[in-house]
DNA sequence: GATATTTACTTGTATACGCAAGTATATATC
DNA sequence: GATATATACTTGCGTATACAAGTAAATATC
């Protein structure tokens, strides 16, 4: 009976858990017609400072493929929640910028999301919560 | 510029944190032929006292769908990498248990996995790991 | 003990990705 | 400033997975 190793149980555990509280907030999320990807878009956008970012930047911040992105983002542009910006600088990129409309919708979305985070994750107190956010800063 | 919850934050870097890691994991266990959701199949099988498992179980415990469970499973069987067993009380299981093979590749792999879990998560202390792992406990 | 319901699993079909290759533009090198 | 390389993105195709419907066996109800 070999025994396992804290960092292994760590990473299954922590694996396990996503899946777990992605289903479930995405179940909440679908109620808004948005998957959780797009949430996650979403408040990445609402989030930066310059309102507008290149797909490859999006890409990067919620760990997925360029073309996934670009899979991603197109219904949610004919859906109006996000328009393209062309960079003048760069007419490579195209930047991605929440609508008024998307503006909206993540409001309604946030709020949900607000409530069903806390839901989740309840059982633990804010400063258990604060404290393995923090330390997540720290791995890789 | 609405404050955002603790809990939202938490679930969205749970999320992040799990993507990152599942992926350059998945990427380490590849060199052995497997992915990740194989590997914590071939964990918990091999975790588990009784050894053979019905399909059910694991998909509950992994996070997957039934039909998940049996698409991955069907490959695992062919390379015989786990065993089919027939549950005399319950003709409907079919109960999963990991085949000799399996464990001479259960065991390579998590030496394999240990090893990259050490690397990603080696930042934190030991102790930081199992107090979140402690903490994860609490979570739904 | 026959019938209805539930459970364990499989299969058809749809979706959400990733990877590889392609295109257009920018940057570096000479 | 021409050519090579790198970057940002898109598209074709394959894979992993979910959901819905189907099947067979177990359990509950009468």
């Amino acid at each position: 009976m070999s025994s396992e190793s804290i960092s292994s149980v760590f990473v299954i555990k922590n694996a396990l858990l996503a899946s777990k509280l992605s289903k479930r907030v995405g179940n909440h999320l679908s109620a808004h017609g948005i998957s959780l990807a797009e949430y996650l878009v979403m408040h990445y956008l609402d989030n930066s400072p310059q309102k507008a970012v290149p797909r490859i930047e999006l890409a990067e911040h919620i760990g997925m493929s360029a073309s996934g992105i670009t899979r991603l983002i197109s219904p949610m542009e004919k859906n109006k929640i996000v328009e393209k910006v062309v960079n003048p600088r760069d007419a490579r990129q195209s930047l991605v910028k929440l609508s008024k409309t998307g503006q909206r919708l993540y409001g309604e979305a946030s709020t949900s999301f607000e409530y069903i985070t806390n839901e989740l994750v309840g059982n633990l107190s804010l400063s258990q919560q604060e404290k393995i956010v923090a330390l997540y800063a720290k791995v890789i």
